[in-house]
DNA sequence: CATGAATGAGCGTTCATTCAT
DNA sequence: TATGAATGAACGCTCATTCAT
């Protein structure tokens, strides 16, 4: 049923209709009710069932030993935003900021198990850098939202003006990883 | 009337009432639809009434002859980050992010007046600061979006995350302009 | 303003909005209101000024002396029912047949003042017939209704049925007549 | 939920609310619109559904062999009317003529359906006279509308006046039915 | 007399939720 | 478990009516 995230993305929480999910599920709207209390907990649910996944992908893979962290982000990172920028899970960071006020809980959750997670990691590879030898790295440490910033407006970007001007995400993200942590090692695979 | 802004930023378009906002206008609900058609023509009509002061305040203040674009920035776009931060502005582009995509004409507009003539202020910018003697400017001639990225997330985790995890959000634009212009001339006012 | 019944009869009672009638008077809403009590006053209001002519026309004039009853009333009535049909004074017997029923004092009014009177001077006129040689004239005087009968299926014909299929009402009209009186004295007008 | 044509026949289209209708019918508002798309559906779905049954009724009984035409009427049709006016059939009639200018698609069927097959019907029993050797039938056949006049005059008046004085519906029929074709045959049976 | 902005009760319609099957 | 007909509260919108000017 979590294809219900599908009219959720498309329209928002308020404005979706159960039946819709219901028939696009290929199900009865009663039988949303077997699974979900109601709209509010198939909302959150779909939400907690995506962050598991990610929060999995997230702490799958450790930097190399001896891995600069601009190569590590390019390695690891910058596929995963790619990613992200394509799958159906896109959608539900923009349903988040959409509707994350409207549902505490929910953005409380995904603070504490992605965003805080997320921020730490980061905040290690920015000591990891400096300790390695780019002092300008502690930025890292003080504001590590800088990293996912450019992700994050692309996201916004490609549901609001994609239309009207494209925009390059991949180049947007690793633009801002020059600035943070310089070039990447020229053996890495920079199609730019 | 325009103080419905605060129903739709805190309940979104769909679960706005227009009893509530009435109510909150101290009016009647039928007086609401003798300035407005019906509901969406009221969020536009929020919205355009916020796009032209932003507009105006945008293109007041040009750069002094001289002045460096760290400077500049610093002088003029930090404060108006922070005013806009501050105001009840900042919940039109929230309410932009989480509904625009519902509303085409909306995000047309807003991409026209305010973004395009935004994002070619900076990239000016840029080319002024690569023509000053600083190369690397040449970033935010490809990527303006790079100098509204911070403020941007600061906006977004100031409605979600704000009551779990404060931000410096005026630091954290000072650093990414510290990454893209270096730091600013010693005289301006820096207070980290 | 009792162009006002234009907009009643288009839209009936209570599909008519005040706002119609106003504008299409060229006055303000409000101003109706100095004039009748609602809109039911203004309904009834305009029903009642019809009357007053129809009535006056229909005792104006009496039968010439001597004058044959099928002869009389192809003179009198028959330009009398077809002028009706041309006129915005149809409309009023279609409101009445439409809305008659949620109006009992128009209802009855109506009746009283016209049809009664209407009525009797059938039921006279029939028994002149049936004095001067004309004994099946009698059933005029039981059912002087079989006079307007015809009238009253053209109009009803011409508002539901004439785009689809027109209807010769003025022959219509004769062809009852002729049934009731024999045919008229060859010196009238018959352009049938 | 046929039962809502008695809302419709008291109130009118306009003015019926389709609280009454359900809590007439004993279901909740909602229901209604499980079964019809909205309002005017409802309205023309109740036509429809007494269409059928009449047009059935019209064609199940043909003249027998040797019938003259005034006795098949006698015996066909009188009953059909007078049946009808006790019916809520005959509120379909009212309202149709009430509100069928507004509801062009329901008056187009009804022409079509029930009127023009009447009609017909009509003109061939005045063909089948005049073949009989009654000569005067002949203006059946150009004005079939003269046979159903009393019927509907009838109709209106019962709608109407009837409070204020009666009115022998079958007795006008007859009379009407008399001056077309002549006296029925003695046998038939005739109580006036 | 006239205006027209403001009112607010009321209506058609929707849709989350329930429950008998 | 699954259904889908039924519910009824709630919402957007309308419009007859009022009243300060």
């Amino acid at each position: 049923m979590q294809a219900a995230l599908a009219e959720f993305s498309d329209k928002g929480f308020a404005a979706t209709r159960l039946d819709d999910v219901a028939s696009r599920a290929g199900v009865a709207k009663g039988t949303i009710y077997l699974h979900f209390a109601d709209k509010r907990a198939l909302f959150q649910g779909i939400v907690q069932e995506v962050i598991g996944p990610t929060l999995a992908n997230l702490q799958a893979q450790a930097p190399a030993p001896g891995e600069r962290a601009r190569d590590y982000l390019e390695r690891v990172m910058l596929p995963l935003a790619v990613a992200l920028a394509a799958s159906p899970r896109r959608e539900v960071i923009r349903l988040l900021i959409a509707e994350g006020s409207r549902f505490p809980e929910v953005a409380e959750v995904y603070h504490r198990e992605i965003v805080q997670r997320g921020l730490e990691t980061f905040r290690r590879l920015g000591a990891m850098a400096r300790d390695a030898g780019q002092p300008e790295a502690e930025v890292i440490e003080r504001f590590p939202q800088l990293i996912v910033a450019p992700a994050l407006v692309g996201l916004i970007w490609s549901g609001l003006f994609e239309r009207f001007e494209p925009l390059d995400v991949e180049g947007l993200i690793r633009a801002q990883l020059d600035l943070l942590l310089g070039p990447p090692s020229t053996d890495a695979a920079s199609s730019r």
